[in-house]
DNA sequence: CCTTGACTTGGAGTCGACTCTAAGTGATAG
DNA sequence: CTATCACTTAGAGTCGACTCCAAGTCAAGG
């Protein structure tokens, strides 16, 4: 699979796509002959894991670490784990704070909701 | 309350208060004799709502736009109701991402933790 | 054979959101 | 009376994460 197939695939430009690579978030990719990346099977699988860890805002550095744990093979389980918790714990924290802000949203559009209801109403009764 | 005390009680730096002043995110705080920022009542719950919508990560842009509305009066109700509406439909959809890789960080900590142990019991077997 | 278009590279540029620096002022402690 | 310290300003610098650019290569269609 080309890079433009990827890139259309997943959402992520082609530069990103080239930029994961050369900071070494994905492993060098296969290449055809004439030097093109020819993404196979884990490279995609990579690529969605990493693209959904980044959507929920984990750090580019911290993916870096972990995908380089993921090449050390099974000796660092234990590490990637701990890598894992600890971006889970962050992750919660960060939602709990969004479920704060959503809640303070949903008063905030209600009061407006009752202001403009009010404000109509009285434009209403203006009218008549 | 002088610019340190906010800064200390909000946990947010006295340069990002100053930039949030300057960049109109903040209506300009009055001052004392010797131009020193006096942050009054209403000066502290604007600074809070708006650390509240960062954390979040509503951008300072649209933050901007509706502070502006406030400043305006009621007339200007409807349009911040809608920026309001807007954003936490934003806001759900990144909760909503963030919960998706919630689950995977949960289902992946969990296979690694099964790693974990039968790594540990084949190492106890072979210490036998 | 020539053009087109997708790919390649290294490196520079952009964006959002701060964060820091330098130079200056003014009230308070020793 | 001077030193310290928190404040002031305008403007430059930083950071994370891309995003774009120029110049070059190559396979395929007309």
């Amino acid at each position: 699979m080309k890079i433009a197939e990827v890139s259309e695939q997943y959402s992520l430009s082609a530069d990103t796509l080239r930029y994961y690579e050369r900071i070494g978030l994905i492993q060098p990719v296969n290449r055809t002959e004439s030097g093109i990346r020819d993404y196979n099977d884990l490279d995609l699988r990579r690529v969605d894991f990493i693209k959904c860890m980044r959507s929920a805002g984990l750090p580019v550095e911290v993916l870096i670490d972990y995908m380089g744990l993921v090449q050390q093979g099974d000796k660092t389980i234990k590490a990637r784990k701990e890598i894992l918790i600890e971006q889970r714990e962050l992750l919660l924290a960060r939602m709990q704070e969004m479920q704060k802000t959503l809640d303070i949203l949903n008063h905030k559009i209600e009061v407006y909701e009752n202001a403009v209801l009010k404000n109509e109403k009285r434009i209403v009764s203006i009218d008549e």
